[in-house]
DNA sequence: CTCGAAAATGAACATTGTTCAAGACGAATC
DNA sequence: GATTCGTCTTGAACAATGTTCATTTTCGAG
């Protein structure tokens, strides 16, 4: 066999076992938050050693960033998604599927937000331009709504639309000081996002 | 000296110290963040031991959630104070109040909403009571605005909004992941709030 | 089959929340 | 002032968990 087979052979177990390392994580933190998380669990879980995750990762954060990379890929994907057609119809859908992933995916999503690096590491810059993008997504149908504005102007008013967005349904999922419960917030949202277009000049959905 | 008096001494001592540890926790949450907190440099910085530190709060939790009261004290009293006059200006001092609240006390506000219990125990209520207050302040000056909705609707529209400001400010106030930038944020937020009104048929403040 | 580099291992270590037996303290009583 | 007794304080020891690294194992190349 040549080189690349053989490489590709290990490459592929090594792989294999990466994802598998990462799946396990990312249950972890679905199910019980990214405070139940712990290398010895991922490692027994998987049927390896406690060095083998350092290896694959580097160090605990590695793990940990390297979910939330996925969770934010996931949700950009999920994002992107949503049609393009009328703008108006593509600002609900973001919306909709905004809430649906968090209400999905709530303590991935909070691991996301809410993971503080050690030591004053920086965060890095290719999951902050992810999540740029995926709060980019609003810009276009906003700028089709709103042809006379600034687009500067836009960029923020769509930044502003995605963090309150964000606000209502982060804090709406919370079920401590539940903010607003979360059977009408579906529904609240999408009135939201009508309100606020109102507001903007925007005349209200069909 | 009588009975009263010798267990006031004492527990002026106490009490005493007590605020000292909440004031040194305090300062460790505020300027490095919750992750910082450690009960060891707590005891060492308040000069006794770490079993006193236990005896005081019963174990970390309480502790963090001793400040994260005081927080929330604060907010809420920050909050109150702005006059009730007219209801537009009003929520324009709130939204207000809470990003200036928020710029200065970042960290301290990042612990109240992030901080997860250890095992699954229940969030305590009277905090969840405060954080309610605070969320229901909105409420009076909107139904004043808008005097013709059905004041349940409207006590989920002040929800809707508060959290709505509540992540425009929280993910504005994050270094990483800029979404407003907080040079602008203060004057965007305005903006926000009278173009929500304006959606909710309130016309433009004067 | 042998060799060597890369990977895997897990015992040992460092940090940090937590407990608790022992001691110190102080108020009431004589 | 001495005694007593309950309370508070102490800090060593423990437990949980992230991290390191010398040793062992693995596996492909020659």
């Amino acid at each position: 066999m040549n080189i690349v087979q053989d490489e590709s052979r290990r490459d592929r177990k090594k792989l294999q076992r990466r994802a598998l390392l990462i799946e396990i994580a990312r249950r972890y933190i679905a199910s019980k938050g990214l405070i139940s998380l712990r290398v010895r669990d991922v490692a027994e879980a998987a049927g390896c050693s406690i060095g083998s995750v350092y290896n694959e990762f580097g160090d605990f954060d590695g793990l940990i960033l390297t979910v939330n990379r996925e969770t934010v890929q996931a949700l950009t994907a999920r994002l992107k998604a949503i049609p393009a057609g009328d703008p108006l119809r593509q600002l609900h859908g973001l919306a909709d599927a905004y809430l649906g992933f968090a209400t999905e995916h709530a303590n991935l999503l909070r691991a996301l937000f809410e993971h503080r690096m050690e030591d004053d590491r920086p965060f890095p810059d290719d999951i902050l331009a992810m999540v740029m993008d995926a709060f980019a997504l609003m810009h276009a149908p906003l700028v089709r709504l709103l042809p006379d504005r600034d687009p500067d102007d836009v960029a923020l008013l769509s930044r502003m639309m995605f963090s309150a967005v964000h606000g209502i349904i982060s804090l709406g999922l919370e079920e401590r000081m539940v903010a607003v419960p979360p059977e009408m917030l579906r529904e609240r949202l999408a009135e939201f996002v009508d309100t606020h277009l109102a507001g903007l000049g925007v005349s209200r959905s069909a």
